[in-house]
DNA sequence: GTGGTGAGTTGTGTTTTCCAACTTACTGCT
DNA sequence: AGCAGTAAGTTGGAAAACACAACTCACCAC
């Protein structure tokens, strides 16, 4: 009997899932850079407004952030990273590596600065062993590991 | 006057431009994993063939994945990543750790086996001091940093 | 000569997304 | 008092992207 085609278990494809509709990191990025408000997360990233409005339900109902009332009569709100959200940021960085390194290489946009007084570089290690990590150099176990 | 609504410069969008439509990062995972044909990559993603087509073109034409043909009449290929699709594989790791964080606290669907005997436990550091880097820990510069 | 594999392409809907305009309730200025 | 501006959306219609099944074409194994 042929096999069901039934996609790979996978923790990377479930991530996508709740941020990897277009403008959702972008939300991120810049609750990251501290901005609070709707019509600033507009501007900044050219989000549609409601695309956007749909975009922070969505990332509130699943804990990425939090929206806070400041001002009743008309009701305003203030969005900002849960616990959960601040940790998505080290995709943030890792992407904006890639993209400084290939497609800005002389002239990265933004720089941040670490309090080693470096610019951040960020790199991706295995934290037991402190070594480089990376997908694919190494073979992996697990019920997602063969699809079929 | 009222300033035109430029959106942030950034290489964390322009990234996303490139691979954040939906499916692109689940072909690099796969090719990650070695697999290496087209019928193999819709079955272990579930993505339609038409749009799989598309997202290895537009992947192909900025040199994340390579396309070798593997037999003549009738012309078939494998997919492999170029240097900077295995780049980007840092970004799923980051991802993946976040979904097993975050979605299986208790059941990771796929664990990677690392050299040095654990399994990949990611982490993003700075690689000027070796501490953990968090995009908003710190402060952005750059052309980008002030979007107005 | 029948069935299967492999890498697509085509046609037809359905769903998202985009965009501009509109709304509501203030606040600040004059 | 009257007007402009801010803020956080909502609404309606057009455009683009996506999904799904079916089809193709050339081979290969049985």
């Amino acid at each position: 009997m042929p096999k069901d085609p039934v996609p790979r278990e996978c923790s990377i494809a479930d991530t996508l899932d709740l941020v990897g509709e277009r403008w959702s990191l972008l939300v991120v990025r810049e609750l990251s850079y501290g901005v609070r408000r709707f019509d600033q997360i507009v501007r900044n990233t050219g989000a549609p407004r409601d695309i956007l409005t749909s975009r922070l339900r969505k990332l509130e109902a699943h804990g990425i952030i939090r929206r806070e009332r400041y001002n009743d009569h008309p009701a305003r709100y203030e969005y900002h990273l849960t616990p959960a959200g601040v940790e998505l940021c080290d995709v943030l960085l890792v992407l904006m590596r890639w993209g400084d390194r290939h497609l800005h290489p002389d002239d990265p946009p933004v720089y941040w600065q670490h309090s080693c007084g470096h610019t951040i570089s960020p790199m991706v290690i295995c934290r037991h062993c402190g070594n480089e990590a990376r997908l694919g150099a190494h073979s992996p176990t697990g019920r997602g590991a063969q699809p079929s």
